[in-house]
DNA sequence: CAAACGTGGAT
DNA sequence: TATCCAAGTTT
């Protein structure tokens, strides 16, 4: 991108995106865009949310469910803690659900159910960083807010040749960023960048002949190499082990980690801690038997294997939850992979 | 500020 | 099978 080519760059962005938008829950049409409609700021907040490292295919099924049980900020503000974390199973980042429940108060109990309209206001809540702060006010909120997330510094990176790697290279791409965001129609602009990078200017094999930005690109005979990142650091592999109990009726042990660290708040079985090497720590004593298979599990800075242990007293473990009340659904998914590696050592097949 | 924090799909 | 990585935030 030359100095002066922002503008007409911006404009071709925008034309691109009126004819080629992707449809979405949380996006209005062309024409209530046209009409000066603006999306429902609780509907952006909420897609954001779910967005954060999360693919719009993840998050479409959970949007949905999320917006027919809890319609508005305050439903949602009124919601029981596990039924949101339930609910978020198997989204992952689950930090997000609990802020995400944290923010919905604070907005209905101190701003009266609106959403600040200003990107400090909405950075002051929880879960709201710097990228959602600025999506909610130009998307919901027609703020001329300058707009970055992992697409955006990959396809300025691109349009400048940046080859400065990240994340040093962040300041810099967000300065060029703001040099291509136009002061009209802020938020289809972000948008448009976010579909670009995400249909055309993607990570590999990006189809350079089809971008709208392609005459302006300075990166396009290096775009797959850009941008630059710092090499990853390995994953260790850790190990535990995870207690499956089983009552006469059905019953079944789970806990409710707790709110820091790894699936924090969400539910699960009891288990050791995970280390190279972990000692067996059982909940109760019983006649534990070693499931046929273990669980292997990769997150986002170690992988783990889980070996999984089953037991079947002859009575119901005290705190258990009852049969009718156990859903795999409402658990993460290591915790149901956990469940479905004990069915096989189980004979009482609860499901 | 580097590290922690999930998951599933693509390659 | 292994690696990458997706609309980031918090500490």
């Amino acid at each position: 991108m030359r100095d002066g080519d922002e503008s007409a760059a911006s404009a071709a962005l925008l034309r691109w995106y009126d004819g080629a938008a992707r449809v979405m829950p949380w996006r209005i049409g062309p024409a209530e865009r046209a009409a000066g409609a603006r999306p429902d700021p609780y509907r952006v907040w909420l897609s954001e949310v779910m967005l954060q490292q999360t693919t719009v295919a993840a998050v479409r099924g959970y949007f949905r469910a999320f917006t027919e049980r809890w319609p508005s900020v305050e439903a949602l503000a009124a919601a029981e803690d596990g039924d949101v974390m339930a609910e978020w199973a198997g989204l992952g980042y689950y930090a997000r659900a609990r802020n995400l429940l944290k923010c919905a108060r604070a907005v209905a109990a101190e701003h009266g159910g609106r959403f600040p309209e200003t990107e400090a206001g909405l950075r002051a809540l929880p879960g709201i960083g710097p990228y959602t702060a600025a999506a909610v006010a130009a998307i919901a909120f027609d703020r001329p807010a300058v707009v970055v997330d992992g697409n955006v510094e990959r396809v300025v990176a691109r349009l400048w040749a940046v080859e400065a790697p990240l994340p040093g290279a962040k300041p810099r791409l967000t300065e060029l960023a703001g040099r291509i965001t136009p002061a009209a129609r802020p938020g289809d602009h972000a948008q448009a960048m976010m579909d670009l990078g995400a249909t055309i200017c993607t990570p590999r094999k990006p189809a350079c002949a089809l971008c709208p930005l392609a005459g302006f690109c300075a990166g396009r005979m290096i775009a797959e190499t850009l941008p630059r990142k710092a090499p990853k650091p390995e994953k260790p592999t850790r190990r535990g082990f995870a207690y499956v109990a089983v009552g006469p009726a059905g019953e079944v042990l789970l806990e409710r980690r707790p709110e820091k660290g790894l699936l924090g708040g969400t539910l699960g079985f009891p288990g050791s801690d995970w280390t190279e090497t972990p000692a067996p720590r059982p909940p109760f004593a019983a006649d534990w038997r070693a499931a046929p298979a273990a669980v292997r599990h990769t997150f986002t800075h170690f992988h783990l294997e889980l070996q999984v242990m089953v037991a079947e007293p002859a009575a119901p473990p005290p705190g258990a939850t009852p049969r009718a009340g156990f859903r795999p659904a409402d658990l993460p998914t290591l915790m149901r992979k956990v469940w479905d590696a004990a069915q096989g050592a189980l004979s009482s097949q609860a499901e």
